[in-house]
RNA sequence: CGGGGUGUAGCGCAGUCCGGUAGCGCGCCAGCUUUGGGAGCUGGAUGUCGGAGGUUCAAAUCCUCUCACCCCGACCA
């Protein structure tokens, strides 16, 4: 077993910090709260980026850039925003080496200053909908800290999109959330719950908020994505107006969307073992290792050959750029083997002397940590269909789990009991009211996750009041 | 901001009570031997002991002040 990784059950959140020591995914920064982002760790970050950014485009959506620093006076214009944001806002206060006329707010979400152009950029029905989305940094002063879940500054995306009614903006709100739901289970092989967040839990200044809700395997919860649906809160504020097929001037609706480098956070805790990381091979950057064992100067050359034939064999069904061959010889076999495991590299294909008298290869998995012998002639195939059977094997391993730690409590004793013995996800009736929500909230540390989609609405009665309810919602203590 | 803790080599720590001039493990570098699941031997490099001031012949160690970080609570993608 690794020696540098704390066990899960020992201590989860050493075993998490371990995990991406181990993988070398990323570091501490001089700055409280901030991280550096290695290689290992940036490359899964651009496997996430250039799959949703395909998905957003495909969807009809550009990319843009808007600033970095917002004019502090934005922020006021809309109550709830300033309310729910300044608090842990940056503030740049001098440029230049003197104070500046106004403070500029280092953005911790880009709403204000997105609604301040597009109220220039707007003007007529015609010039709707407006589909943009950018990827950025931004900063939010956080309390506490964890590498890749909640950092001060972190790296996403957010995608402003502008309509001409409601319904529009609603069906785009839901849109991208399904985007993040499909990406999230295909791609990263993490299963999801959607739903609506519960007033208490909403974007500061939304009409509603839409979340993807995924389960960690200490069974916390973690909100993955989230999509707003803005209403005209923020055209109003911002004064985004248009004329409309009536030639009235009218406001427009709009919506936000994000997901963040929080994801690798998530992709860590749901998949990773005891030995690392343990990527998909969907999202992997590196997804087969092929590494000759050097065992002296007898076969090097052989073996070095046989594993670029290999090489380039797969090259014709996979990314060049995903495939390694770890021709060092100045590391013994053992240390090449846990640097690979620790990448979470899905498949590792090992030839070693003895395979090549047998005309065969080793071919491990990582996620079982199995390995064995296939013939060489049908390496190629069997790599391809193992990438898949991994792919789906994770996805459905962490469904199961999910739907494992997933109860119903029928009274609020029941509910306090499966936050004390098991926790996971819970499935409760809820009146609805804030009041409620706050209550459980302080005497257990669940929060109402979402309000899950659902086409089986039973109705029944809230665990706290006894009030009539009409369908469950799911709680949990999240991350 | 409350409660608790820690700052000594790249990392993890001992040394502090009882002052005497810097140590262990891992890692790193070199060489040799090894090599199918985290190697062995030999040699080597590395420190303003968090910072400032003080007491003393002498301070990592005692005194005063200060800074930083970590953990636990209240906010959050």
């Amino acid at each position: 077993m690794a020696q540098n990784i704390t066990s899960r059950k020992e201590n989860y959140p050493q075993w998490y910090l371990d995990v991406i020591a181990a993988g070398q995914l990323a570091d501490y920064a001089p700055v409280k709260g901030c991280m550096v982002i290695r290689p290992a760790g940036f490359a899964i970050w651009e496997a996430m980026q250039a799959r949703l950014d395909r998905m957003f485009k495909e969807t009809g959506h550009m990319n843009a850039y808007f600033p970095l620093l917002i004019p502090e006076h934005f922020f006021a214009k809309e109550a709830e925003h300033v309310e729910g944001f300044s608090p842990e806002c940056a503030v740049v206060t001098h440029g230049g080496g003197k104070q500046l006329e106004e403070p500029l707010v280092v953005r911790p979400t880009s709403e204000t200053v997105i609604g301040h152009m597009y109220s220039k950029w707007i003007n007529s029905y015609r010039d709707l909908p407006v589909l943009i989305n950018q990827w950025c940094n931004v900063i939010r002063w956080e309390m506490r800290t964890r590498l890749f879940l909640r950092t001060s500054e972190f790296l996403w995306q957010e995608g402003h999109t502008a309509h001409e009614t409601y319904e529009e903006a609603q069906e785009e709100t839901l849109r991208m959330l399904e985007i993040y739901r499909r990406f999230q289970e295909e791609y990263l092989a993490i299963p999801v719950i959607t739903g609506q967040k519960s007033a208490g839990e909403k974007f500061p200044g939304a009409l509603a908020t839409y979340t993807i809700e995924a389960m960690m395997q200490d069974g916390k919860a973690l909100q993955a994505g989230t999509s707003h649906n803005l209403g005209q809160n923020f055209a109003k504020a911002f004064d985004i107006t248009y004329l409309d097929r009536n030639n009235h001037q009218v406001p427009v609706w709009t919506t936000s969307w994000g997901v963040s480098t929080r994801m690798i956070g998530g992709l860590i805790m749901t998949h990773s073992d005891d030995d690392g990381l343990v990527l998909p091979p969907k999202i992997a950057p590196v997804q087969v290792v092929i590494m000759p064992i050097i065992t002296g100067d007898e076969n090097q050359v052989q073996l070095l050959e046989v594993a670029e034939n290999l090489r380039s064999e797969l090259s014709h069904r996979l990314d060049p750029l995903q495939i390694k061959v770890d021709g060092r010889d100045n590391l013994r076999p053992a240390e090449k083997f846990f640097h690979w495991i620790q990448q979470g590299v899905p498949v590792r294909v090992e030839i070693g002397p003895k395979d090549l008298q047998k005309s065969a290869v080793m071919v491990a998995r990582r996620d079982l940590r199995d390995k064995q012998s296939v013939p060489l002639a049908g390496v190629s195939d069997h790599v391809i269909q193992l990438l898949d059977t991994i792919q789906t094997d994770m996805f459905e391993r962490a469904r199961s789990y999910r739907d494992e730690q997933t109860r119903t409590a029928k009274s609020y004793d029941e509910f306090k009991q499966i936050l004390e013995s098991a926790g996971g996800f819970i499935r409760a009736h809820w009146n609805g009211s804030a009041d409620v929500e706050e209550q459980i909230k302080t005497e257990t540390k669940a929060t109402i996750r979402c309000i899950p989609f659902t086409d089986n609405l039973e109705p029944g009665v809230c665990i706290v009041s006894g009030e009539p309810s009409t369908q469950e919602v799911l709680f949990g203590i999240a991350y």
